[in-house]
DNA sequence: AAGCCAATTAAACAATTGTACAATATAAAT
DNA sequence: ATTTATATTGTACAATTGTTTAATTGGCTT
């Protein structure tokens, strides 16, 4: 299998050159974030002389607003993927869910960089506020569809349960926490998010999660 | 009794040349975000040069971490004030803090803008990390101290709770749904959120919130 | 080999940035 | 009124920014 990619190293010699600048614009903003990935940053990166970005994409702006694109599909579509195949077991799958999100290999200063130079983007460009849309509202609907078929597999009644607050209260809480993790590293560990996660889920909806 | 300035008007007579400056770059974020805010941008808002900035202060950077500080302190100072006035009924205080979060003229866009900033710098100064700890840990104890005031008002055992958890929960999913608020203002409403935070806080401290 | 087209470079552009500094204004103290 | 110290201005400067453009490369077709 091929090693999975971060965002922290870019293969130089990726012959799909607008690929190529996305992954240097992303790997510059998680190292210098917003304001040290210039032009000339991005182009040692992709290794490449500045001029040649102009060709390619109309201007910075606008890699970078397709580099969001990119990385915010890439992040759903991983979810929806791993969530597919643990539909057999969806108690398993959500708990598989919340673990990935505290790996110490998704946190850290980095990761956080290259969102909130996004979500910076987010305030200005309605491209990109439209894509966010988007994907959100795809992102509620899978964790709905996850505690629906977690019910039914405790053959319990999910009509009872208002799905679409279970799951954007959860995914808030889980986006405040990962932001507090990334923002002060040493504030909680990974156990701690996971309790606190897991009992908040099992309080709320009224399913079992934690292993005993 | 004085009315109260938002963060996006600077009295351009202050006196007190220091907080003039802060005053003005909290201003230009929030109008202009962290690119937009230069110091010729901060030096209109002040009513006064560019040059006069580095008078005051040791550079840019500077600034903009001691507005940080300021801007922190002062918000979490104003939450605990209002929850001490509120301590003989802690369940309607708790309301009242829930209710404020969400209220329009604590949301938008200028708002988002600067905490973006603020957090962006959080990444690279360390002091500014240090700030943020430090208020953060402050934040999470006052609210532990209104839940265990909230159990023992309703004569419940607060001892048997993990308050520490709760609160951290709780501010977790606050600070994730405002987010997403002022990302995408046209998902959530003031009342689904408060709709959703009342259910999970009700369902994972026991205590009763919302009102028939 | 010759010619052509796209990819890529290298250099230069004007604009904007944060900061430094000498000149000037202001107010207080003598 | 004169001096002194501070507050403030206006200008200049070097550095960096995103982008443009002419020159150069390299590979493909004929």
């Amino acid at each position: 299998m091929k090693d999975k990619k971060t965002i922290f190293e870019v293969d130089k010699n990726n012959e799909d050159k607008k690929q190529l600048f996305i992954d240097a614009a992303i790997c510059s903003l998680a190292n210098h974030g917003y304001k040290g990935t210039t032009v000339r940053q991005i182009a040692k990166y992709a290794g490449v002389t500045p001029g040649l970005l102009t060709h390619y994409y109309q201007g910075k702006e606008v890699l970078i607003a397709e580099s969001y694109k990119y990385l915010a599909t890439q992040f759903l579509d991983d979810f929806q993927n791993k969530i597919n195949e643990g539909m057999d077991n969806p108690i398993s799958a959500l708990r598989g869910f919340f673990q990935n999100i505290f790996a110490p290999e998704n946190l850290g200063k980095r990761y956080l960089r290259v969102w909130l130079a996004f979500w910076t983007l987010t305030l200005t460009e309605e491209s990109l506020r439209n894509t966010h849309s988007d994907i959100y509202k795809e992102y509620t609907k899978s964790l709905e569809n996850i505690l629906r078929s977690a019910y039914i597999h405790n053959e319990q009644d999910p009509s009872k349960k208002n799905l679409r607050s279970l799951a954007v209260g959860i995914l808030a809480m889980l986006d405040g926490l990962w932001l507090e993790c990334c923002l002060d590293p040493d504030a909680l560990s990974k156990n701690d998010n996971l309790a606190i996660i897991y009992e908040f889920v099992e309080s709320t909806t009224g399913l079992k999660i934690k292993t005993n």
